[in-house]
RNA sequence: GCGGGUGUAGCUCAAUGGUAGAGCCAUAGCCUUCCAAGCUAAAGACGAGGGUUCGAUUCCCUUCACCCGCUCCA
């Protein structure tokens, strides 16, 4: 499937708008259509309802260590800012960026490493991105190059000092590129602000600088001990959100998968140290495995753990559930949902200030004067198990979803071209979205089959009947043909046709989107038979 | 942010320095008893701003958006 015909198909029957499409749009912003709405609710709601509400909390859940709790929280999407500051967004969404001129690439600012060296009366910094153990190799390669020596007078360079950033070089002019080959080219590092920056108050200055949040997540850890003290709930538990986040990406691309506006659904789920192991294992089974159910069933979609050194060092383990989105390149995989082992990492910099993820056991990241770079609320987020007596912090699975991207990855899977036939026989392409009915937008379509001899009354009978229970469609215009592969388009699962046999014995046709198999039922258990299949 | 490409009707495409045609869809009507039939009618577009010109959709500049590559991906 080419990526332009879901996009345009997406845009003709409503999924999906470009945001403020009459004024040319906005790059990273998508507006979904009455279909695409539809579609998305259902779903968030699958997720709440699987999550949180339909969760049996009373026995342990295949595959889970015990049985455990789950509940739900809204909070604001303005926070206090210190809460960016001690989570660690702050620091780390304000990277500094260099570009190299000459090759145009980019490079995060306190990445670039490098080392003086001195030759021919001239002393530069020559910069490098590769590998610490290919680092030593690449610069003397490099400084050779530069300064027109052979491999055998290796001895000319003159080093000086260790291996550094590039951060301590105050004058560009002297500094090498890492993949230039003319001094100079790279700019003065230039600031991204990846977290959106509004004002509160009417009369905000700078001082009142606020930010819209780049993750749900922070909203659940700040509001544990309130959960906790409102609740009677009970370790293991998890807490779960669903809202917009915002991210100001360099680089929005491919529909709707970057969006600087988008919906998160995470949970935070909160247990003994001792267990966390077993009960990351169990949802990062459980939510590949959420989606394999709701239809992402092929090869496009995988369970992907991080290698070692892709985890932060705090973290015992994190994987990523992919898909393999058509526009990606073959064999690449996007993310749909990140499941991380975290650690106490995010209570304790609540409670403590900002912990530095480099160090082990974790402390907390100090300035020049000693004192903690961001401090944090002072309030004991400890939890006291009233049966042991035990008080420790728990540890915390992220279980972090992607509503766009689910969105986005279902209607991908879902768009199939088949061959149905004519009214003459002859075969002619089908574009049919098949979606799982659960998400299917419209769940049925009701048709008669021509518009007289009362036929359409029935018809609108059942409409209302049905539309009391699921969102359905009717139409009565035109070839029912042509009515049957709108709803292709659309992905209705279920199209129900009078004809005029109904006005004998009160039967219908029901139609399959997928099969095109048709069966009669009683007019009166068009609604029973329906719901069995829509769950 | 850089380099390349692309912007004409809801969609897919034409043509043109003298204000644009078609197919499909959608709308109304006729006809139709199960998979995009047919007939009739009406409707609908040069991404935005500026410049050159008597006149710009066409040439030039700027900008916005989308696609590809680089970069980024917390």
């Amino acid at each position: 499937m080419e990526m332009d015909q879901l996009v345009s198909l997406c845009k003709r029957r409503g999924f999906l708008f470009q945001s403020s499409e009459i004024y040319g749009g906005l790059n990273g912003f998508w507006d979904y259509g009455p279909l695409g709405v539809e579609l998305k609710r259902n779903v968030k709601e699958a997720w709440w309802k699987d999550m949180v509400t339909s969760h049996d909390d009373l026995d342990a859940p295949a595959g889970a260590p015990s049985s455990f709790e789950m509940t739900g929280l809204d909070c604001t999407i303005i926070m206090h800012p210190q809460v960016w500051k001690c989570s660690g967004h702050y620091d780390l969404f304000h990277d500094h960026m260099i570009d190299c001129r000459q090759t145009n690439k980019r490079y995060r600012y306190d990445q670039v490493r490098g080392r003086w060296v001195e030759a021919k009366g001239q002393r530069i910094f020559v910069a490098t991105m590769v590998e610490t153990q290919d680092e030593a190799e690449d610069l003397q390669r490099r400084a050779l190059k530069h300064f027109k020596l052979r491999a055998k007078d290796a001895e000319q360079l003159s080093w000086d000092g260790d291996v550094t950033s590039l951060t301590t070089v105050e004058d560009t002019s002297v500094v090498l590129g890492p993949d230039a080959t003319e001094l100079g080219s790279l700019t003065e590092p230039r600031e991204f602000n990846l977290m959106f920056k509004t004002i509160v108050g009417a009369m905000g200055t700078e001082e009142d600088a606020a930010f819209l949040r780049p993750e749900t997540a922070q909203g659940i850890f700040v509001n544990f001990k309130n959960v906790l003290d409102s609740t009677r709930v009970k370790i293991p538990f998890g807490i779960a959100q669903v809202g917009k986040s915002f991210r100001n990406e360099i680089t929005p691309r491919n529909f709707t998968f970057r969006s600087r506006e988008f919906e998160q659904m995470e949970i935070e789920f909160f247990c003994h140290p001792e267990q966390s192991p077993a009960w990351y294992k169990y949802w990062r089974d459980r939510r590949f495995q959420w989606y394999v159910d709701l239809g992402l069933a092929g090869e496009r979609l995988q369970l992907r753990d991080h290698d070692p050194d892709e985890l932060s060092h705090y973290s015992t383990g994190t994987a990523d559930i992919e898909y393999q989105f058509p526009f990606l390149p073959a064999g690449e995989f996007g993310e749909l949902e990140g499941v991380a082992h975290r650690g106490d990492f995010d209570l304790r910099s609540h409670m403590e200030g900002k912990l530095d993820p480099n160090t082990c056991p974790l402390t907390v990241e100090v300035d020049e004067h000693g004192q903690p770079r961001h401090r944090g609320s002072g309030r004991d987020l400890s939890y006291r198990d009233d049966e042991s007596g035990e008080k420790y912090v728990p540890h915390v699975i992220e279980p972090s979803a992607g509503a766009d991207r689910a969105t986005l990855a279902f209607l991908c899977e879902a768009y199939t071209e088949d061959q149905a036939p004519d009214e003459k026989g002859k075969l002619q392409t089908r574009t049919v979205m098949k979606l799982h009915p659960r998400l299917a937008p419209i769940k049925a379509a009701v048709f008669p089959l021509v518009k007289k001899d009362g036929m359409p009354e029935i018809a609108r009978d059942l409409y209302r009947a049905l539309k009391q229970h699921f969102p359905t469609f009717y139409d009565e215009k035109g070839a029912v043909g042509r009515r049957y592969r709108r709803q292709d388009e659309a992905g209705t699962p279920y199209c129900i046709t009078i004809d005029g046999d109904t006005l004998s014995d009160k039967t219908v046709t029901i139609r399959d989107r997928d099969t095109l198999e048709q069966w009669r039922v009683k007019l009166d258990d068009v609604e029973g038979e329906l719901s069995g299949r829509l769950k």
